[in-house]
DNA sequence: ACCTCCTTACGTAGTTTCACGGAGGCGACC
DNA sequence: GGTCGCCTCCGTGAAACTACGTAAGGAGGT
């Protein structure tokens, strides 16, 4: 951790927020994990570093990322509140997890976590079934990543992001021209051209840069289909 | 590209669970499951089935892959002699399953396993590390789909296969170009052009199709750093 | 006034698309 | 047993196209 993080008072639990019934490993970490506010491109753990926690965001929203020896950059995931990250499977972070803005997370010790796993069963398989479902997830996000166009891409990553947020017609992105290139294997360039002219097809509306209403859901459904 | 940090990210395969330590989840399956043979392209599940087993390869090879409607095809993982896949989140299969050759495979249902692993915490243990490991994988993947060159990619897919087949200098390729196109979001002339330029560089050595020597792979590690 | 982030324009490069030819396996039929 | 035809898989060339690289300028915040 770095400069712009400091740890805070325990924790007061918020929404659980996730999926659909009880999430228990996002409610232990919300119980018994420590509280920590980090400002935009805070570095929450970087490659290669010890795996010692396991986190949820509680407000904001987080990038999992690699960087190559000659700066190409790609994200894996984006974690919005809710969302528990830092799985690994051997003792080191294999990308780093930085806060896209201002934020707000629990974190709780990997083997204590792992220790209360072992006593409890529904949180063990709490656990697994966050593992999975980040690995649907990213099975889904390498079909885009390998087999979609441009327009396809940020069509998806538009109606994802929407349906995160809330599923409303506005949408309020969290993150930079540069992330959502760099999560969806584009450049700036493609990304900022490409909602141009998702625009100028009357299928979206962009009122700032950041904040997207979504004019026609039909048309961007069929793009990402 | 970004502005932030520089990190070096020399590539290492992740290490599958399977080999350093008990793998007690691969173990499980292999007692408990039914054993079941299958020949080449057969389907194991689909997109959309029922969710009912967890599944181990004794021997051959498995892909997991979608399909879009328009046909484009996407290989999200494949799976070797002791690999376990079926993990799903939910009810249903997200991708499809299907024998990349004529092989073997043993299986085990869900629930039975998850009544297991709700009664042994190591098993429990073994569900997330697999799931853990397994998303590491994807994550991995993720970068190469995403910000690799064709030649990167080919090369990164050769080491690979290197590494899981037991690092010699010689590999046997189990799956076709197609199939190796669809897993690296190539085609097949791309594939097939890279693989050939490879050998023209002295990087490696076409015997057959399907049967490729490592001559230099200082120069493969330079290119898929 | 400066910085960061975003947009737009234009030429280019890498990959795909299309098209064709070859190699090898397999069944049918002589 | 050999030959023919058919099929799948693999390789290669030329043209087309998508997304990139480069560059320049605008918008908004501090």
């Amino acid at each position: 951790m770095n400069a712009f993080a400091r740890i805070e008072t325990p924790y007061t639990p918020v929404t659980p927020a996730i999926g659909r019934g009880a999430d228990r490993l996002g409610e232990t970490i919300g119980l018994a994990g420590a509280r920590m506010r980090l400002e935009r491109n805070a570095e929450i753990y970087g490659e290669g570093d010890a795996a010692e926690f396991v986190y949820r965001v509680v407000s904001g929203a987080v990038r999992i990322s690699r960087v190559l020896i000659d700066g190409r950059r790609q994200i894996g995931a984006f974690h919005l509140a809710g969302d528990v990250f830092g799985f690994e499977p051997g003792e080191e972070h294999r990308f780093s997890a930085e806060a896209v803005s201002d934020c707000e997370i629990v974190l709780i010790g990997r083997p204590a976590l792992l220790a209360l796993a072992a006593r409890d069963g529904e949180l063990a398989r709490s656990l697994w079934e966050h593992a999975t479902a980040d690995l649907a997830r990213a099975h889904d996000h390498m079909v885009l990543l390998g087999r979609r166009s441009a327009t396809e891409k940020v069509a998806t990553f538009l109606l994802d992001m929407a349906a995160r947020e809330g599923s409303r017609d506005r949408i309020e992105l969290p993150m930079s021209r540069y992330d959502i290139a760099d999560y969806l294997g584009l450049t700036i360039e493609t990304v900022s051209r490409t909602l141009t002219q998702l625009e100028s097809r009357r299928a979206i509306e962009l009122t700032e840069a950041r904040r997207i209403a979504l004019r026609d859901r039909g048309a961007l459904d069929r793009l990402a289909a």
